[in-house]
DNA sequence: GTAATTATCGCATGACCATACTATAAAAGA
DNA sequence: TCTTTTATAGTATGGTCATGCGATAATTAC
């Protein structure tokens, strides 16, 4: 059927994801192009559109993609990954608003490096974001194993307040300023979560 | 000396940084072409370099100029204007939270829209964000006219939620979502100016 | 008044880039 | 085995865009 198999196309298609997700947190969706990120998955630009009707269409599985991974990357412990409720989401923001964050371009989270350019994308872009990546938020934030809830307000203003920290973070000059925009978003998110 | 007098000159080149400044907010950095740019301010491409030895040094302008303007734009009263510290800056991060602003990208502040580019933008374009605008908004918040100080911990987290919320509620596809983070960020913000 | 200056126009240019097309060969299905 | 399918490479295309340039005319300096 193919030049490949379906598992090697599949696989293909997976290294295309990832690659794109990179190459978009570091240079943007517009910085970004479709040659490299080719390039990147080991494949040329021409048969890009074998998988995927459009670059948008390409950001929208990449954000989705990315935000999968950011966890992974954040998380200090094994252990965080299994929490739920409000100490998951404790320990995710607190990795969310760090210095080390700040500086994983590549390997962070993707709406610090693409939020400007996704208010201005399509339905398609926006949606993923509100119904993957927030109700994925939500359910593990959400989630009320121990009698301990979190509510929704917190999780969107801590949320809101993460994403502009990192973003403002990295994109001042010094990096004394940029540290103390970090430690004092880490105290109000403490605030943000009492109670 | 040239075509126009000095001051029509002058008068030129506030017109490209005021047309510049809308549509980088409306378009992005990389969005936005010089060529519109300039058939808004009433001129054509050509005459570009002879005001800006770039595009990103005509960003550093349009950043500043529009940091001053969205204050003016986002203020309720003409009082609010002449206020210092503390009362100032509950009432700039009030006004900055909220639907009014999220819905004027074209007149609000640079930064929601701006900032993933700025973070990826030259040292021209930071030290702009850090020496001017943040500057400024430290000089009118940090102000103590009657006795009630400000942290700068506080101006810099409260600053993050603002930009953050704004960013995502722009983002994300549906109005009641996007007004969920609008009124979740202002409740987080009262929560950092107390104390 | 005359010469030097330069903002402006109109157009050129060279690069970049998303997308389209063609031929090929490998896999899948019969 | 043999036909069909399609992921791939290679290349083309059409558009966009930042920047460059020569000519012009108005202003300023002298």
């Amino acid at each position: 059927m193919a030049r490949h198999s379906k598992e090697a196309t599949a696989q293909s298609r997976a290294r295309i994801v990832k690659e794109a997700a990179r190459l978009f947190r570091l240079k943007g969706y517009k910085g970004a192009n479709l040659d490299d990120v080719m390039r990147g998955a080991g494949l040329t630009v021409g048969t890009f559109y074998a998988h995927f009707p459009s670059k948008a269409a390409l950001l929208a599985e990449a954000m989705f993609y990315g935000s999968q991974n950011a966890h992974a990357h954040l998380a200090k412990s094994p252990q965080h990954l299994q929490l739920q409720g409000r100490a998951w989401f404790k320990k995710f923001i607190e990795s969310y608003i760090s210095e080390k964050h700040r500086d994983s371009v590549e390997l962070g989270c993707t709406l610090p490096s693409l939020i400007s350019e996704i208010s201005r994308g399509g339905p398609e872009v926006q949606k993923i974001l509100e119904d993957r990546i927030f109700k994925n938020l939500q359910s593990k934030a959400g989630g009320n194993p121990s009698g301990k809830k979190i509510s929704r307000d917190q999780i969107l203003a801590c949320f809101s307040l993460a994403i502009g920290a990192v973003a403002l973070s990295r994109a001042v000059y010094s990096k004394k300023f940029s540290n103390q925009i970090i430690q004092a978003a880490r105290k109000l998110s403490k605030k943000g979560l009492q109670k």
